[in-house]
Formats: structure tokens, C-alpha cells, sequence
DNA sequence: TGGTATAACTGGCTTAAGCCAGATCTGGCT
DNA sequence: AGCCAGATCTGGCTTAAGCCAGTTATACCA
């Protein structure tokens, strides 16, 4: 530790006289983060340098330092050096990107603005669309039968200046989507979905947002670029038109070091 | 992620071929667990078998199995064989648990009656009220001065069946606090909590939760228990009053694999 | 039967030596 | 100035041997 050692600790941490190497070197090496002794986006000393310093084998010195990499403070990125990961600026999406009046507007989607007002450039990829039987959690929020019923499903990717930020897929039942661009076009035109959810006859009236977090999977890992120590958010949202029938779920699944939300809500008596 | 053609492979990974072992073992096993090879529950059979099964060192048998502990697939507690994790049927908490009426109805708090709902004791201990500055986060949301001003800090831990859940910090103005039982009791009365901002003329009328997502600090780590692998939400909360006043902002702090969140979100226009 | 001492086993963790591929620097060349 | 080849450095990853502390099973005893 730096200046703040001796007997009376600010943080309730185990004695570190009998702490595992890796892990006093871990504690140490964090102290000295959190204090900026190595600010955010710096380059830490090598491994052979910091488990000299430490007194550890280098071996040690490496699972030290993968244990900040799995909290988050810590990027190493393949081979380089690592680097005190800085904090970045969320994304911070909220409800009011479903406002019809937003939409009419701007008739620009919620993601742009947002990416924008960080002064980045925005692009939505749609790679795929397709016909196929929805996943069961789908059926259910849809109120709709997995066995009988087709949905059509579209998966966009969000970028931010080419880094991606997060997936959504979005479910939608057959006989909405049959015969429209919903079915058969990634360029939705103007006012976006929710427009061509509303030329159907479903307009928007509220939405049901269910949020969990977790560690991404390989392949979220991999397409997403997600860092080591950085969990996704996954929010499944069901949208709901005038007359309460679910017309549509999106499972989104975010990066956490970019993304956030913000709801502002009405409470209702 | 998704359009995986080609012949044999059902993910979308790398070629087994030039894998380190490490990655190729950490692989099968999660295609293992996937599959139900190994089921929810079950243990893993030790690191020595399952070195000699993919013939591997034991200690790169345990690397691989701290890949999969990282993605929250495996749970390792101590020095116990190693259990494939079963997912936990989550806590919902909505922006109905602010509801006025709700809370009017069953004089019960929210986190109470979800904990119930599944058949579990809830308890909700507050070890610390104390009146200091507030953290500038806090004071920009309540709109007052982190130099000049004063709040109260509340803080309260969750638990269901004994097991720690979530944190809850609650930071309240010293004006509407002073001489209530808000800055002094522990144990808030009838309506709980909101019962008594509605003693001092606040009624809550909206909300504001900022969500984000991490992994957890040491310290959360062992006070909630949370497992390797695991993240945590955090939840900004901001209450606010008939006058569009903020008054109230409380920071949650829960285990990702325990809790979610759930919002039924009215779009106005 | 119930409890407990003990033995066998398990994962945690370290060291040391070493190979490799990617990153980065350096100095020389055009 | 700009480029580039090669040398050097870095982290990734493996093996092997080994100590330790906590877990778990066994066998024995009251």
C-alpha cells in the first residue's frame, strides 16, 4: 500500500499480513488505482517489472493483475500493456425514445440522438431478418403459442463511431408484420418501427421493460468487443398498443461500459 | 452471431485446432453444461480427473474452469468441488413498489411482499443513519450544494431467507429529515419510508432510476455474497415530489443473479 | 445410534522454467 | 521525411512439483 497503511484501515479489508500474494499484490495494486498513483488510461508497469516490486514470481504478478481485470479496472488488451481502464460516458437510453411526439418530430431514432449528443457517429446494421417460431419467453410476452404461431425476427446491430454498443432483436408476430417492410425491409423509412407498427394500426401506449444483468457469452464477448470484467445488461421490452395487446418484444442486449438507463417515471396515484 | 452455416459446428467459434488448452477445455465443458451433460446443481468432477480426461496439466484444468466460473456458469465455493450453477428465479422490483395506493392497501414494503412471493422471509436491517455531506452525485440529483448542504445517510441492507440480497443507501435533505423519525429511527412506521416524506408534504408523484451495470467492489463481493462471475446493478433512484421537487435519492446496490427489474412504463404521447 | 477423530481428497496458490506471438522500439536506409 | 526490417520486450499460456487449508468420507467408539 502507499501512504495510508498501518493498523487502522478506512476500507474493511481482511489483515494482509496472511492474504495470498496475488491477492495482497491485487489490494495493493487497486489502493494505488483508486488513489490514481497510475490514473486512468496510463500503462502499468510489465508484469516482470510489478512482481520485481512485489517480491512474487511473474506468474503471480499476472493473476494479480487478472484479478482487477475481472473488476473492471483493468484493460489488457491482447498482448500490449495493460492500461487503467477509464471510466467511459454512458449511453443512457430511457423510455422517452418511445414518445410518439419524439419520433414525429425528429423522426430520428432514440439511439442516434443519444449516440450524437456524445459527438459520435451512430449506424444501425440489420443483418438478418426472418420467419421463424418465437423463443418461449417471446410466445409468452406476445400471448401468442411457440408451437403455432410464426414471428418475424430482426436483429440490428448499434454502433457507435464502428464500436459496437449493443444488440436488439425484435419479435414481431406474423400476421403484423405479413406483406409490410417489417417482414422484408432493414430500412424501415420514416418514423422508423414504431412508424410501421403505427401504419398497422398498433400505436405505441406503454412498454414493459424487464432489465437483468449478467457476464456476456463468448460470442457477446467476441461480437460486441465486450472487455474482460464488464458485464451486458439485457432488457426485454414488450410494447403494448392502445387496446393492451403486446405487438412486439425486443430483447436488447448492451455492453455495461457503454450503456446505462434512465427512466423517468409517472407515478400513478 | 447467429447465421452459423457450415458443416459440423452449432456455435460460431474459433477453429478447436489452435485454441490454448485451456480455451478448447473450457469449451467442451460449457458445451457439457449446455447440454446437460453436467446439470444444474450437479458437481464437476475434480481438477485432476478432468485434467487426465482432456489431458491437460491439472493446473490448466482449473484455468479453464475459472473461465466458465467467470462467465457465471460455475460456482465454486472455497475449496469445494465445483458446482454447475443453477439459475435463480429473480427478484422483479417495479416501479409499482412506489405506487401510493399499493402502499396505502398493504402498509407493506415492496421488497417485502416480492420476497414473500416466493416463499421466503425478508429482512431488511438498517445498521447506520447518519447526517453528513452528501456525495456530489447526490447532491446535483437533490439539487442542493455538496459544499454547504447536510443529508442524512440510510443505509439499508436486504435480505431474503438470510441471505444478503441488495444495499439500499437513502440520502435525505436535512430539512425535510431534521427532527423526524427519517434521521433518527430505524424502524420507519406505518407506509414505511414514503408514509413519512408524506408527513413532511412530499408525495411522491415520479421517479427517476438511472441503471447501470459492473462487477463488484471486494468489499460488495463479501458483504452480499456475491459469487465469481456474477455483476452487480446499481440503481440511482431519485424521488420526486407534487412540486416536481427531487427529495429523496436512494442507491441501490444488488446481486445481478438474485435481482431484476421490472417497469410498466405508460407512454405519454 | 450418534458422534467424532482421522485419513483421504479437493481446490487455492505459488514458484520456476520456458515457448510463443503479437507489440513496440530502434536504427538504418531510401 | 518516410519507411521498414529486425531486435527486443510484453503478456499468454503451459507444465510440473509442491505446500497448505478447508471438505468430505470413513471407520471406529461410546
Amino acid at each position: 500500500m502507499t501512504e495510508h497503511s498501518h493498523d487502522a484501515e478506512e476500507t474493511g479489508r481482511e489483515p494482509a499480513e496472511k492474504l495470498p500474494p496475488r491477492r495482497r499484490m491485487a489490494n495493493e495494486l487497486r489502493d494505488d488505482i483508486n488513489n490514481e498513483v497510475y490514473r486512468p488510461g496510463e500503462l502499468l508497469p510489465s508484469q516482470r517489472v510489478l512482481a520485481d516490486r512485489y517480491g512474487v514470481a511473474r506468474n503471480t504478478a499476472g493473476e494479480a493483475i487478472k484479478i482487477l481485470e475481472s473488476e473492471g479496472l483493468i484493460d489488457s488488451r491482447d498482448r500490449a500493456r495493460p492500461r487503467v481502464r477509464e471510466r467511459r460516458r454512458l449511453l443512457r437510453l430511457g423510455a422517452e425514445r418511445y414518445s410518439n411526439r419524439l419520433r414525429e418530430e425528429t423522426g430520428k431514432s432514440p439511439f442516434r440522438s443519444e449516440v450524437e449528443k456524445q459527438g459520435k457517429t451512430p449506424r444501425v446494421d440489420c443483418p438478418s431478418i426472418e420467419k421463424i417460431r418465437p423463443p418461449g419467453y417471446v410466445a409468452e410476452r406476445l400471448g401468442i403459442s411457440a408451437d403455432e404461431a410464426f414471428v418475424v425476427r430482426r436483429e440490428n446491430w448499434y454502433f457507435a463511431d464502428e464500436e459496437p454498443v449493443q444488440i436488439g432483436i425484435t419479435y414481431i408476430p406474423w400476421e403484423i408484420a405479413e406483406g409490410t417492410v417489417l417482414a422484408t425491409s432493414a430500412n424501415m423509412g420514416k418514423g422508423s418501427l414504431y412508424g410501421r407498427f403505427e401504419d398497422q394500426g398498433h400505436r405505441i401506449t406503454s412498454i414493459r421493460e424487464e432489465i437483468s444483468s449478467r457476464m456476456p457469452t463468448p460470442e457477446e464477448t467476441e461480437g460486441l468487443k465486450v472487455p474482460a470484467g464488464v458485464p451486458v445488461i439485457d432488457v426485454v421490452h414488450t410494447g403494448i398498443d392502445q387496446d393492451e395487446q403486446p405487438f412486439e418484444v425486443t430483447h436488447f442486449t448492451m455492453r455495461a461500459d457503454i450503456n446505462g438507463l434512465d427512466y423517468r417515471i409517472r407515478i400513478e396515484d
